[in-house]
DNA sequence: TGTCAAGGTAGAAGAATGTCGAAACACGGT
DNA sequence: ACCGTGTTTCGACATTCTTCTACCTTGACA
């Protein structure tokens, strides 16, 4: 069997679905669902490694990389290059392929312009920041309670 | 000394001045510090808690919330979310006040922009989340060129 | 000034993560 | 069929992270 395209993309959150097709983080609370979905990404995104990882595929010649130009990038070992792709492949961030006797990955089409629509509102003229009601006394507000 | 607006947010990256105004992840290799650096504020993206609180204080009214409110939605101890807080702070992603009795949580201004201009070419009007992301804004090219 | 509540700090226990070397697997070529 | 190279898996170990309880700091108010 083979181990890309199998058992390790069954768990792609598919970010679409999962926070709709523009949801941002500032229109409403997520759920823990939600949360725990999307906090599976950018933990992936949240180490040096990986992050390089993910510029030097999406920044390659064809969009795609072969795992052995990566290995030379890190003064790593292969195997934790391997490991590290594995992470990223398992959050739905990249794609593997074999061809021949080489591995090429690239980035999952359309997975970061959704991670962007998650934190910045469709349309992002201004920065709205600072609302009218930006002068707040004392008093606090409920906060829209989203159930523990 | 304070503990907000001090020491903490003195090592902010300023995630602007890091990645140019607009270098997307794709355009090309993210260098070491670079991917250190915003490597950082993902991680502390990388957390379900982190997530939803980002998320609460983003969409409560006003732009702000009280660490009393955010408490009350989690089922955990009041340290543990005032150490969820203080990774965000420190991540450059928020920024505490104290008003009298209670400490308000905001999103730093630009910084989800920044992020997701991080990820895209420019912050695309429209999502597409659907492949069909055929019309592209400006600049990258090289990813849809796929030879087999 | 004393007391109370909100929020932060300190330190510790348990789980998760990053890294490695050794071994296994998948090809292509001889 | 065998060997060599590229890539992944397997255990193991040190480090980091999440969470807790206990205690401290800050500010409001009687």
């Amino acid at each position: 069997m083979s181990k890309h395209g199998g058992a390790d993309e069954r768990a792609l959150p598919q970010l679409a679905d999962l926070v709709g097709c523009c949801s941002p983080l500032a229109r409403e609370p997520l759920s823990a669902e939600q949360s725990t979905e999307l906090a599976r990404v950018f933990k992936a995104m949240g180490d040096p490694v990986r992050l390089r990882l993910l510029s030097l595929i999406a920044s390659h010649a064809g969009g795609e990389a072969c795992v052995c130009d990566l290995t030379d990038v890190f003064d790593l070992s292969g195997p934790t290059i391997s490991h590290h792709l594995k992470v990223l492949r398992e959050a739905g961030l990249i794609t593997g392929e074999r061809r021949g006797t080489w591995v090429y990955y690239r980035i999952q089409p359309g997975v970061l312009e959704a991670l962007a629509a998650v934190l910045v509102p469709a349309v992002p003229q201004a920065v709205p920041t600072d609302l009218e009601s930006a002068t707040i006394p004392e008093g606090r507000r409920e906060l829209p309670v989203v159930e523990a």
